[in-house]
DNA sequence: CAGGTCACTTGATCCACATCAACCGAATCT
DNA sequence: AGATTCGGTTGATGTGGATCAAGTGACCTG
């Protein structure tokens, strides 16, 4: 191993080697070798700053983004300029997939805080997928994840109540930091009460009523935009206790 | 064209080829000699009945579903017995595209009536992917429009009202039958008023309320799971007015 | 640093829908 | 045929969270 010595160009090119997302990113199960192939396909990203948007509604589809670092929400604008946030995504999470089936995006991308993403031309990455199968089985697996937590997001819009819906939010954003190697009790959210109250399903007004009832009750410590998560148990029996209650809606 | 001696038999072995559904299946797009080779690996239905597991959650995955004739639906259960209906699935639509990610059911497919139903066994699919190249894009397109319409779904379970919810089911109904060559605007629905209601997170007893009033107001005539819908345009109405009236959710 | 804007909070009120309860008709069982 | 069950309807009541309204403090801007 050779130390380069233009150390910011040779970091850029060979990003996805020494990518410290390779594990979540989708060179996961690669041969080395294979992940030099996809690296040489997907565009290093320059910085983006607060608001700049990744694609637009509406757009032709032409790559899948991958965020770096930073954080982006996707959401479906509609024409009165309402929206429906549709997710927050963290470093290693891959955006864009909706957009494969149509050929054009139908929900907009737009980074929350000053981000690096990547992008990946999705035809080149096709053809790769078809010569390499450990590549195609990532890419099929990659999809069926999104399927897989729409549907608990389903569950959650469809049957939790307004404080399931928080404890579960605020869960899912420890258990991602946590596998990113960040702290998972105590972090920064990016996007606004507004933002979160969309994605849930909840007013604003709840977002922040259920902030400060679960500070009162121990469950966490809220400054504006700093979290400390303080009873994960407590937090993560709240969560439960939503798919447990569910005797009410007994079928058959 | 000679016809067979055999019809049943013949039928069911060339059944991709014949199929009625090429243009909704995964065929869509392929030669004539790539449907022949993926109809080597599609096992043919035997008939099911209402009840019926097609898989439960938990189980292994080593198939996907296709819906032949008949209904199914999907649902994650619950320990308790309770659960979320994830979907309802006609003639075309494939079952299981969730499960390819951890190689587990996370969700159980009951057929709703007597129905017929093709197994794909998922390893030699891919295996079958990786020659085919339009056949990996068709996978490709498949699980993303899959994530299309969940996003669809979290829209409305998020910001809709119950009428524009049943209006929204009622007009998907409508859209899918058409697209099957079936009358759009007369049909049975094979799953109970429970059922709907747990899918688009009403209550039964809002579920029948709505028909009612749709009913009142001539929208459309029930008579058990009989439904004609009289006026297209104005349920289309109501499911359109859901996203203008948007204005509500407008940020940044 | 005064003035404005914006994200957020907190309180008061309202309403859409859930829940509870009674009932009905069709299908199934005996 | 009578009894039971079950899916569905309808009415009465309750409530979780939306909506409306009024601050408050952080941050930006001239």
């Amino acid at each position: 191993m050779n130390e380069p010595k233009v150390i910011s160009f040779e970091k850029i090119r060979v990003a996805c080697k020494n990518c410290s997302l390779g594990t979540l990113c989708l060179p996961v199960g690669l041969t080395p070798e294979d992940v030099e192939r996809l690296d040489d396909i997907v565009k290093r990203a320059r910085p983006l700053h607060r608001g700049d948007y990744l694609f637009r509604s509406g757009e032709r589809f032409r790559s899948l983004y991958v965020v770096k670092t930073g954080s982006v929400k996707t959401y479906a604008p509609s024409e009165e300029g309402g929206e429906q946030v549709l997710g927050f995504h963290l470093p290693g999470e891959v955006i864009g997939l909706d957009a494969i089936d149509k050929e054009i995006h139908v929900c907009s991308a737009r980074v929350l805080e000053t981000s690096a993403v990547c992008e990946i031309p999705f035809g080149r990455l096709e053809e790769l997928s078809s010569s390499i199968p450990s590549l195609q089985h990532q890419m099929f697996r990659l999809l069926s994840k999104e399927i897989g937590q729409d549907s608990e997001m389903l569950l959650l819009l469809g049957k939790k109540s307004a404080e399931e819906r928080l404890a579960t939010f605020l869960l899912s954003m420890s258990k991602r930091l946590r596998k990113r190697g960040l702290c998972p009790t105590d972090f920064y959210l990016s996007m606004s009460r507004h933002e979160i109250g969309n994605y849930l399903g909840l007013a604003v007004e709840t977002v922040s009523r259920l902030f400060t009832r679960f500070q009162d009750e121990g469950l966490l410590k809220v400054d504006r935009k700093h979290i400390e998560l303080l009873d994960l148990g407590s937090i993560e029996s709240i969560v439960a206790r939503a798919t447990a209650d569910d005797h009410r809606q007994r079928l058959t």
